[in-house]
DNA sequence: GTCTATATATAGATAGAC
DNA sequence: GTCTATCTATATATAGAC
């Protein structure tokens, strides 16, 4: 369903695919607006009503398509996780020194996103509070982008004296807390803060402290 | 008002002052209460009523105190501000170095204190949303905090040639959103993530960077 | 100072017409 | 597939009794 290959072939009749065109596109509007809604209002201050009115339906249309906010919810992220994944299998995964630059050219790019910044700050903050039905989507996206980023870090950091597993995890924590905690101080007072800039110290900082030389800018 | 001085001196009535006396003590235990409350579960999705049954009375006796659901929040903030200046009125005000440990120890303090971190967490990242009543209230204190952590940070960078004043800022920034930052992902998983260690890992690494030797432990 | 009663708004969700 | 109508729950807030 989430995978786009409703219209292939193996489907009888004629006006289900026509149908379930217009359906999907619909779908897709409403996940984006969604997105929008949860991102800048947060999940349970965000309400049904407010994401129709941008597909221009009720919120009972919503709910024909969903079932339930909650379901919702999970739906859109399950969606930034498809097509984040497609994006990434288009341009092969990067490794190393080359996946963080991507980190950086992305916090880059961010500045000119307010957006996606408040939707994931939002978000990710307010799936820490109780019975949150985003909780288990944030803690294995943190997982996950840990390891990806100890494993950057490892190879980054080459050949020599290895620095120990527990220093590259630690410092792939302290990435992650940095690019997210300046996304709340930036969306503050956006003047006040360099985002791109503080990150690329913090990561130089920490590869010079293991006696690596700094990412080439 | 909020200052505590309501007892004394120059008061005319007797029965002003008792009456006052208990009225701030119910002040205060909605006060407390109010705060666990929006620090849990957010400003917004955290209600009177659930307020004032930790309190043992109707959320209409929450608003007969404080007129409005924003004035609490407000007030909440205003109380947390004063009993804060006064912790750090009592014992002096600590500087450079010591203000670097001072908040490496609240850190570590503060694996003991989920409610905090999450009270923290949740609200300043609410706050980053429309129309959000803390706004200013967290901008400020971000603001407040950089300037106070800079000014450490060039304390304690010691002698030597000084390190340019736009590095000491950023490493201010850098040291706040790691520590907020670290805050989501331990809060979702808290045995994938040391936030004292990163926390001190990274300082150390800044410091590093900068041709300083690393803080004592 | 705290309560009951009530006004008003808004939310999510269901049933059924078209 | 989308709507109207309605249900139910919950929220903030006001008025007035005690």
């Amino acid at each position: 369903m989430s995978d786009g290959r409703a219209e292939s072939a193996d489907i009888p009749k004629q006006d289900v695919p026509r149908l379930s065109a217009r359906a999907l596109k619909r779908r897709g509007q409403i996940l984006k607006a969604a997105h929008e809604v949860f991102t800048t209002k947060g999940f349970r201050n965000g309400s049904l009503s407010d994401i129709a009115d941008r597909v221009g339906i009720t919120h009972q249309g919503i709910l024909h398509y969903f079932g339930s906010k909650e379901q919702l919810l999970v739906e859109v992220l399950r969606d930034r996780d498809t097509s984040g994944r497609q994006e990434f299998e288009r341009a092969e995964r990067p490794e190393g020194v080359d996946f963080l630059q991507h980190v950086l050219r992305t916090v880059e790019k961010n500045v000119a996103r307010t957006g996606i910044v408040q939707a994931y700050t939002v978000l990710s903050a307010e799936s820490v509070t109780e019975e949150h039905p985003a909780q288990g989507w944030f803690r294995d996206r943190f997982g996950d982008l840990r390891a990806d980023l100890t494993e950057a870090l490892r190879v980054a950091s080459g050949p020599g004296t290895p620095v120990p597993r527990e220093r590259l995890e630690q410092g792939a924590s302290a990435l992650i807390a940095v690019m997210d905690g300046l996304q709340v101080q930036w969306l503050l007072d956006p003047d006040a803060v360099d985002m791109p800039g503080i990150v690329r110290m913090t990561l130089n900082a920490l590869l010079t402290s293991w006696g690596r030389p700094p990412l080439a800018e």
